[in-house]
This record gives structure tokens, sequence and C-alpha cells, in this order.
DNA sequence: ATGGTAGTTAAACTA
């Protein structure tokens, strides 16, 4: 049996059930993780979910700001929030599945714009984030897990267009990028995306204002950055099938300006 | 590419 797990910064919900509904219809994953609905919990319609096949779902809101969600083919047996480094906003769920498999949805904080905590106090706010969910995991070892979601870090040289240009910018910043690695080390997590393709152009997200459909993957004005990402834990890597990133639907009308990225495992 | 776009919301703010 093959389980798809797939993972999509929507960048608000409601203005983008068409694109979703679009992604579920052409993709049929067994499970779909949202970030930054944007939408407060009530406002949901989830009958349009049902209608497409997603019965069961998990959503944690917070008005009109942040927001994650999780909508499966197969029930939920349990729940879980978290208040990372207590700053109260909606950025992690857990859900167990049916099969048993865990599923951990995180939204990191953006971290301002300067990759410099004593200058930002946004990057402050993400590096105390990324040290409570290090903490987290080096005291609760996942087993059976997947952990998705918008990191908004590309750690790697290959997971941005310009390294010598972008590693003094955040998201791409070695302080951040350790604080990331420092994550996946203490959850003895794998990153499946570079499992599957360990070098070369792989990106995720493209701004609104430098996207360009028709620049060819890898091409030095194709101007993204690999922020999305896919964990599993070990036994559940031996599994693994396929991780790659949907870039076709980053040219659909009204989409977002992510592309949601996608692994498969033999369970 | 120190400009540019999009969403929420009604003037800036975040991303």
């Amino acid at each position: 049996m093959s389980f798809t797990i797939a993972s999509w910064n929507i960048n608000s919900l409601l203005p983008r059930l068409s694109v979703v509904a679009r992604l579920l219809r052409e993709e049929h994953p067994e499970v779909l993780c949202l970030q930054k609905c944007k939408a407060a919990k009530g406002d949901v319609p989830l009958s349009v979910f049902e209608d497409l096949g997603y019965p069961h779902s998990a959503i944690r809101d917070q008005g009109q700001v942040n927001g994650v969600a999780i909508f499966s083919r197969m029930p939920i047996v349990e729940t879980a929030e978290a208040d990372i480094a207590g700053q109260g906003e909606a950025r992690y769920l857990f859900a167990r599945l049916a099969n048993g498999i865990g599923i951990h949805n995180m939204y990191v904080p953006a971290g301002g714009s300067i990759p410099d905590a004593s200058n930002d106090p946004g990057f402050g706010k993400k590096k105390a984030f990324l040290a409570d969910a290090r903490d987290r995991f080096r005291a609760d070892r996942p087993t059976n897990a997947i952990l998705v979601g918008d990191l908004n870090i590309a750690p790697d040289q290959d997971d941005v267009y310009d390294h010598a240009l972008l590693k003094n910018q955040v998201t791409h910043s070695p302080d951040e990028s350790d604080m990331l690695a420092a994550v996946r080390e203490a959850g003895d997590w794998v990153d499946v995306l570079r499992k599957v393709q360990p070098t070369g152009a792989m990106y995720s997200w493209w701004s609104y204002r430098w996207w360009n459909a028709k620049v060819p993957v890898g091409h030095k004005n194709d101007k993204g950055r690999r922020i999305d990402h896919i964990w599993a834990s070990p036994d559940l890597v031996v599994r693994l099938q396929s991780a790659w990133v949907d870039r076709t639907a980053r040219d659909w009308k009204g989409t977002s300006d992510h592309a949601p990225v996608f692994a498969s495992f033999d369970i």
C-alpha cells in the first residue's frame, strides 16, 4: 500500500479553496497538511473537504493569522497542540492517523528581515522557536512519524538560487541553518526530499514578485528557495518510495507563493 | 533586482 502525504503553505485558505481542491483531485494524497491558513476554525468549510474525500480534519487557528490544518482520508485518532517557545501562535499541530503514523505539522516563524537576533526581534523569535522544537524532539524522539511544514529555512547551497547573495539573508543564514540542523538531528529526522535528490536545485517557494513560470529549474533567474520540508523518522525512511515538489502548482491561477511538497511511503 | 506582489484589512503590516 502506498501512503502519500502532501504539505502546502497555502497563504490564506479561504481565497484558495479552488486550488486546494484542484490539488486534492489531481494528486489525491492520503493526508494534506496546510500552513498559514489565516482562517478562523469556524470559517473553514469542512463540507468542501468531505466532498473531496477528506472527512477527517484537525485545525489549529489563530483567527486570521498563522494557522495550521491537517485533512485526512483516514480517521485521525489523536491530536495534540504545543505552544512552542510560549509564543502563543498557531504554528504546530500533531495528529496520529488510524494507520499509526504521527504527523507533525509545523510553521516556523519567518524571522524578520535581519538575520541577527540583537538587531531584529523577529529573528530572535525564530531562533527561540527552533531551540524549543529541538529540545522537544530531544526529549521525545519521534518514531513512526513524519514532520512536514514551512520551516522558513533553506539550509543547503542548492536550496537557494544564489548562495553568495542569500547567505546574509533571513531563510539562508548560517545561524538559522545550523539551528534547523539541530532540530533535525535532535529528532533523528531524515530530510526525505534530499534523500531522493541529494544535490542540485530544488525549490518550494518563489516570491510573488520574482516568479517567472518560463524560467527552467535551476536557471539563474529561477529565484526560488527550498523552505518547505518533509522529514521522516528512520523507521519510516526505509519505507520511502519517493519525495518531490509539485512545481506545476506554482503556475496555477490564484495559487499560493509556495509549491506543495509530497512524499510517498510503502506502508 | 533595495523593487517588486499578495492577503488581511481598511493604514500598515507580514510574508
